[in-house]
DNA sequence: TTTGACATTGGAGTTAACTCCAAGCTTTAT
DNA sequence: ATAAAGCTTGGAGTTAACTCCAATGTCAAA
């Protein structure tokens, strides 16, 4: 088990976040020692990575919090709820993929046209590559 | 030329928006009419729509800044620079679609394993998918 | 045993990115 | 000619996500 500032540090995040987190339900202490020290084990260490690259790609804490409750269990009566918001969830994740290579795409050009290449300058800002590359998905 | 309604229509942003973003030097308006109405092109709907992009996948107006500015020209003293800030951010842009690619096989993971499937459902969250994700991918 | 590093709570302050408002000017429709 | 819709500016207000602070408690080391 970890306390509060060991679990800050291996992670590189404030132990004020990590207790907004709490306050804002979207990850508790695994338990608390008799001291009332938080303590939290290797799952709170995974869903706060989670969280960490949830938040790194563009999602709030309160879609993040969405994404943490999903679950699939043969308790859960509303199992074709759980599918549908997840495939929601899914065609955001695929959006935000393909937006992505479009930068990817652009970001290489303009590498690629940047002095080191035998190729000329043409390409002159990341916009106009980005319309170069999208040109070539849309093909 | 778009008056300044107009744009923020066709992009679904808002007017005030777009004044805020020409405060904070992320897109002028093209032109001003003589009665002092913004006037706008169709690069300025390009570069809007660049940064709502960019805005989606997690950049902050600071960081979208940024990638506006990267530019290659004959008149660039520092071509070197711009290809290692631009690299830069293109490992950045790497690294979202590595963290995406996970969230979407734990997705995929999850919608197979519900209901409609034959398959039994082993993964009781998106937690657990995603570690079965991590797996997959780190063979 | 006391100093220093760590923890607790509640609450105030900060930053980014809007969002709204008031007072006033412009243009289009009736 | 007047109302409605759209534009201008400056500035205040809001929300999310922290970030900091004060007062206090805990614990290991010198």
């Amino acid at each position: 088990m970890y306390r509060i500032g060991e679990l800050a540090q291996k992670l590189s995040v404030s132990t004020d976040t990590l207790r907004y987190y709490e306050k804002h339900k979207l990850l508790a202490a695994t338990s608390r020692a008799d001291n009332g020290y938080r303590l939290y084990n290797e799952g709170a260490l995974r869903i706060m990575q989670f969280i960490i690259r949830a938040k790194a790609v563009g999602f709030s804490l309160k879609e993040i919090s969405g994404l943490l409750s999903i679950k699939i269990d043969k308790a859960s009566h509303s199992c074709a709820e759980v599918k549908s918001f997840t495939e929601q969830k899914l065609s955001q994740v695929n959006n935000k993929i393909a937006e992505l290579a479009c930068f990817k795409g652009s970001l290489e050009l303009l590498v690629a046209a940047c002095c080191g290449g035998e190729e000329e300058a043409t390409h002159c800002s990341i916009l106009s590559a980005l319309e170069n590359v999208d040109a070539i998905i849309s093909k």
